[in-house]
DNA sequence: GAGCCGTGGGAAAGCGCTTTCCAAGAGGTA
DNA sequence: TACCTCTTGGAAAGCGCTTTCCCACGGCTC
């Protein structure tokens, strides 16, 4: 029998209109309908029913099943891209750039966003793998928690296994590729530019300990102060949420405590944008006639903050952009690793520190 | 013959275990151990082979494959996003609710963002059809093209046929689920607001033209000034790009060629950002002592701004959460409608005019 | 004219799952 | 004991596509 269909099935939800009907409707095989529509292979097909295909695709208003697709083919048209907040305008840039290269290849980003919920993204890397993303960009910080990075080494290795591709923008460890964000160089920028500036008592504003970004971001501070011959007191750095609320009240605490501080580095614009406010509101300090103040990322609303912010610029739309750039490159023998520069922007929110 | 396989094929890329490989494991058919895994039906597995089934996923790292679902079940568990800007904040907000509330549903978000590309909208539309997306949030602003409208509505008609939802957010028109932002309300609050202040020589830095969300801000006001016995004067409205720079160089205009405003509402507050530095560093004006100006959407960094930005908050996050449950329901009968407030919120940009 | 090769079309076997339908066994009832 | 009803497991038909393999045909070369 050529056709035994003879069940029945609930009827199809909607008017879905399969290859197989263009195929009739154009009066050739599926194979040619596929080979046409969606040729992959290097097969040709003759022009005369190239054209009919085409029209009749045209016609019926046909709309692949990408699905179908994917399990034939065993491999997608879409990336994941794992942030911690899309509204933290850090991953919004890097979002916007992976999605502009994205669209230049035609690829559909499905985004997930862990909210900084631990064990999410190894969860959501999970469900990028079960939707057999061809590839996942994880942008958020790696942590120095052993046991979850291990886990999430060895679900990458896993996706990998099955011919997944995974990139991170910042460090996560020397197997995978990644977009090396330049977070010591700009840490020690950042320092090394308060410090020509005239301070002498530099404080930190930090993230939490556990992100690599903001250990890394601070080792280089702490490096280049130490090449400068000075050093930083672990009590002139104080730790808080990576937020703005976070800032504020850490800022706040740092400059209660320690009163004589004049240059501060926050290690990102969203709690610089905080420490502004907590300086300015809660303590009365300005800035920079009393204290400068320096950020980290210069996020677009860096330059409209008052003063504005002097801040270490990341390109984060390139990141972005190079992150999924490097999906596309077929897997190399050797893990790849792209080193984007930092940049230190001199703004309004320094000067040199008040006379003693 | 029980198992006809005999074709060669390409060895698979990996090492992806399959729901038969575990039912093999599991000793059981496959119907049982689909049952047991994804089971969506109202069958029920004794207790004996459940856990058999389940311990040989888990030893054999079974993750399933949700095309192949999607295929058989003729739905996905993936939602999608469609966005002007991911890195524009207030798309951002919107999109951070949105995920939110998938996450409760374990749903994946698949953003598209058409960077205000004319068409773009629509073909990502159809990229998510192809996908079998379950259900479309449309975030961005509908506009007056009636050509692009109508082929939308096209889109959206075939989408919903096919079983799939899609929700607007902002007005698109009456036959689809729309979450209704209080653009119309927020814009006469925003007058009003500035009325009340004593301003009687209000001016408007609007976005452009062809979207509706702009024109019912620009209405709402102008209707609340006509109320007041007041008026607009068109050479009191200028337009600009939606965005920063926009903002900046149309405020500049605006308040070169009608020095005599007191009051400026810029229609979203990106723009408002530029033009608060427009005012202050190309034109010299002081805000609020000279000029006052109200921003709208309220995103965060507003408060951060010098002078903090008076604006029209909106509730962004609550606006993706909403649209978000809103696809989750049954479809109704009718379209529905939520209507989300607006609220004038006072803050630094926005003084009594200066006395004349 | 026999033998080859290159082209291009089609048949059909999968891809990994869901779900229907059937069957077998357990437990009740008359 | 015969007859039913329930429950639960399994076989197998699809879901809509891709791609391999086969075949027919036309144009060459000796």
């Amino acid at each position: 029998m050529a056709n035994p269909r003879s069940r029945t099935r609930p009827a199809r939800t909607g008017s879905g209109v399969t290859l197989q009907q263009v195929a009739e409707h154009a009066g050739v095989s599926l194979a040619t309908a596929s080979r046409v529509l969606h040729g992959s292979g290097t097969r040709t097909v003759g022009e005369e029913l190239r054209r009919r295909v085409e029209s009749a695709a045209e016609e019926l208003r046909y709309i692949s099943n990408a699905p179908a697709q994917a399990l034939a083919r065993s491999t997608s048209a879409v990336v994941g891209l794992i942030v911690h907040d899309v509204a933290d305008p850090y991953f919004g840039a890097i979002a916007a750039g992976a999605m502009r290269a994205a669209r230049e290849h035609r690829l559909m980003v499905m985004i997930a966003a862990t909210f900084r919920e631990p064990g999410l993204e190894l969860e959501y890397l999970r469900g990028l793998r079960a939707q057999r993303a061809r590839a996942v960009i994880l942008a958020g910080s790696g942590t120095t928690d052993a046991a979850a990075t291990a886990r999430l080494a060895e679900e990458i290795a896993g996706f990998e296994a099955d011919g997944g591709r995974v990139v991170c923008i910042g460090e996560r460890g020397p197997e995978v590729d990644t977009v090396a964000m330049a977070n010591h160089a700009g840490g020690g920028l950042a320092a090394r530019g308060l410090w020509e500036l005239g301070h002498r008592r530099i404080g930190v504003v930090s993230g939490p300990e556990e992100l690599l970004t903001v250990r890394q971001r601070l080792d280089g501070a702490r490096d280049a102060l130490h090449s400068l011959g000075a050093g930083l007191d672990p009590a002139d750095v104080r730790t808080g949420d990576f937020t703005r609320e976070g800032g504020r009240a850490t800022a706040v605490r740092l400059l209660t405590e320690r009163p004589d501080l004049t240059g501060v580095l926050v290690l990102n614009d969203v709690m610089a944008a905080g420490a502004l406010a907590g300086l300015r509101d809660d303590l009365g300090l300005s800035v920079p006639d009393r204290v400068s103040v320096v950020g980290f990322d210069d996020v677009p609303f860096a330059a409209d903050l008052r003063p504005s912010l002097s801040t270490v610029r990341l390109p984060l739309e390139s990141a972005g952009e190079a992150a999924l750039r490097l999906l596309l490159d077929p897997a190399a023998d050797a893990p790849r690793r792209i080193p984007l520069d930092a940049e230190l922007i001199l703004r309004g929110s320094t000067a040199a520190p008040p006379r003693a």
